[in-house]
DNA sequence: GTGTCACATTGACGCAAATCAAGCGGGCTT
DNA sequence: AAGCCCGCTTGATTTGCGTCAATGTGACAC
């Protein structure tokens, strides 16, 4: 935390109300500490003032599709699917958020897509006209905040190259390399990649059936190039799993 | 016009500057307009002193994978296709810019995509860093920015429900209406869609081949949802493609 | 004129992934 | 413990789209 200004100024409350020391609280560590560093002891105050901790029961609805949410979140702790529907009911998962995550951040009237919870989930709400009308006074956080939101762009265009342009192999490789590289900065992981959500949902991410996803799983396993354990997969040849993600 | 706050001071060149008059320019009919309304006589003066009015050639690289370009610019006339490559050759579209859309407004270090020119491209270049003090000093601006990165995205993800979730046919009747919504706004057009790209191109937007795209514009000239015109495509049944298209 | 080239269309065939179907196992509730 | 549900895996079969191949057409050079 050495980027805050004062950090001892401040209560772990601050982007982060969940009761954790600062230093076990994923989410500081993760996305908010980055906002954190482009504000001073004032904008942070601010944000403090705003926040409030919640937490939604796993299957929670946190968005409904087409009905502008009332709050900003940042996720503290479980993982989120965010997903858009069509009306005969094929889905399209459009991402996942995991701890550190921003929900809500374009501002605009409607949401773009549903989001529920995979698991428990806590996350510290920032109601979104207050948030709104911070960015206003605070240019440095709206600077922070386009940046984010074009990284965003970013990753939805390399989703779209693996939805478009990859086979179902390199899709389900790429996920678990992408989601890896997502939870080793939250927990430090490295080859252990914890997947909360079902089959169904990694399909609907990658456009692919459960059958397949779970096939090409066990694919990657009995080639040995990782291992499924009960919570994910744990990885064994990376050289070869990043060789498939890259090609 | 009516929304700038005070036409009668400003000259075609602001933000404009190919020497058309101002209700000529479809840059300025479409999405600069809106930047417009959202700013003051002094920051459209500041924006006007960035301007420099530059064209490419058909087949021309504006902005190279990997390698930051030194400018934003706003397209004034032209069409420009915007993609990825892996690295075996595979190309996914991630986009197609239009008269009156900006290209290099992350803002980031590096492109995330290549771009190259369908047909010859006049815009209008704004020099990175320059445009970056100017968002510092004019919040307005970087506001409207990032509503316009936040509205880029909830397009990239309708893209992956195409790209995931949708047949060949439906894909490319979701292209055809998606991008005559686009020309409607620049040339007024409802029913004529010009397509500057080629099948291929449509094709590797959507994550098919040449000959399925070719395949199914046949498929639905042969059914007479639309005929298929030298410089694209008219469409005839709108009922029957919005219904496909949604569903 | 002829040749070339890029783009588009069309048909025949093959395959990767979807669909259909069955069975397994763990965690519920009763 | 029995029954059920849900998620996962695995096998058999089908199919939508890709691949391969041939042909057509207009633009352009010479």
């Amino acid at each position: 935390m050495a980027a805050l200004r004062d950090p001892g100024a401040l209560t772990p409350l601050t982007l982060c109300p969940n009761g954790h020391a600062i230093d076990e609280c994923s989410h500081c560590k993760v996305r908010a500490l980055s906002v954190c560093s482009a504000l001073d002891g004032d904008e942070l105050e601010a944000l403090d003032r705003l926040a409030r901790h919640v937490a939604f029961d796993a299957r929670a609805t946190l968005f409904e599709q087409d009905e502008a949410s009332e709050a900003v979140f940042n996720i503290t702790g479980g993982s989120v699917r965010l997903y858009k529907l069509l009306p005969d009911g094929r889905r399209q998962i459009v991402g996942f958020a995991l701890p550190g995550d921003f929900l809500g951040l374009s501002m605009s009237d409607r949401n773009a897509f549903s989001a529920d919870a995979l698991s428990a989930v806590s996350a510290c709400q920032f109601p979104r006209q207050l948030f709104s009308d911070l960015l206003d006074e605070k240019p440095h956080l709206l600077r922070r905040l386009h940046t984010m939101a074009s990284h965003e762009l970013s990753l939805a265009q390399d989703q779209m190259v693996i939805l478009g342009r990859r086979t179902a192999e390199e899709k389900v490789v790429a996920f678990l390399m992408g989601l890896r590289k997502r939870w080793s900065r939250i927990d430090g992981s490295t080859v252990h990649v914890p997947l909360p959500m079902t089959r169904q949902d990694i399909g609907d991410f990658l456009g692919l059936t459960v059958e397949t996803v779970s096939r090409m799983l066990t694919k990657l396993a009995r080639e040995k190039a990782l291992v499924i354990v009960p919570d994910g997969v744990r990885l064994l040849d990376l050289p070869r799993l990043e060789a498939l993600a890259e090609c």
